[in-house]
DNA sequence: GTCTATACACCGATAGAC
DNA sequence: GTCTATCGGTGTATAGAC
């Protein structure tokens, strides 16, 4: 799916790659939708899993960029993403996990962001977060693509908006 | 290709909706990729035109935010992006285009945000002008698809950095 | 320009042998 | 559990009639 896109995951490509007849997959799921599903879950459990490592880190916003940011996952993502559009069991998995996982990363960085907050009305900790899990996902996926633009002058942005609520960190360890 | 996504594009269902035999389209069209690209540049030159039609309003920046946060927009360059992730042709014509409308965005805003930068060294005009575009982009694909968590106080904090920019907006217009 | 006919590869899914 | 055999459907693409 990251090589070719979601349209390539099929039971044939799949089997083939274990050195299987294509049936197998038919043995273990019902239906390539079950497959897909099962595979999605996997994977946003992990995303979930790493995300909780950064955020115990000692510096967990930049940590959250960091990782919000790494190209090799923002482009799966994406291919997620685009497939959440026009298939309801996927986006539903999509739209459960999101709140999710937003949800637990501004309770984490609640108490940090909220002591350290500029302007509480303006900065709160579930708009902090989310801007910069936002920001990374598609900063990382376009470094993926190798569209790169402008990308060194809002990383600029990104640490000054970091240094804010962790100002001991050096600029340098933002990207 | 926005409502099935890029994968039921086929000749058989570009030629259905003109109400035609699917063999036509290789009458028109060489190949599948011919007809995916002159699509993909017509697109490409609609939003451009409406880009600088933002930038030309009385409020570019907010402008700018509005274009690029458009749900109907949003859900179809998603689809395009996640294509670029894995043909070539589309991702040349993905990065050519990118680098050339922030190229042109962040000419035409310079002497505004240049004014007006609390810090030009960090809020460069091609910075400032990338990540509304990044941060629009993504947030729009996020309404389409109907995940919304944390969008209201993200929409906070994005009103607070235009209204850096141009003072005289009220917040309520942003959204 | 639009049609019919045809070719061949790949798709998801099922039945049944071992 | 893994295999072979088989099904109908869809994909790109070409040749040739009208």
């Amino acid at each position: 799916m990251r090589e070719q896109g979601y349209a390539a995951l099929s039971a044939r490509s799949v089997a083939a790659r274990a050195g299987l007849k294509y049936q197998i997959v038919f043995y273990y799921f019902a239906t390539m939708d079950d497959l897909l599903l099962a595979t999605y879950r996997r994977r946003t459990e992990s995303v979930l899993a790493r995300t909780e490592e950064a955020l115990s880190s000692e510096q967990p916003l930049h940590a959250l960029w960091k990782a919000s940011s790494d190209p090799f996952d923002a482009s799966l993502s994406l291919e997620y993403m685009a497939m959440s559009n026009h298939n309801a069991v996927i986006r539903a998995e999509t739209i459960a996990f999101g709140e999710r996982i937003r949800q637990v990363v501004a309770d984490r960085l609640r108490s940090r962001l909220e002591a350290a907050s500029p302007d509480p009305d303006v900065f709160t900790p579930m708009g902090v977060a989310v801007s910069v899990f936002l920001m990374g996902g598609i900063f990382g996926f376009e470094s993926a693509l190798g569209l790169a633009g402008g990308h060194r002058e809002v990383e600029a942005i990104v640490a000054w908006g970091l240094r804010q609520f962790e100002p001991e960190n050096a600029p340098a360890e933002v990207s």
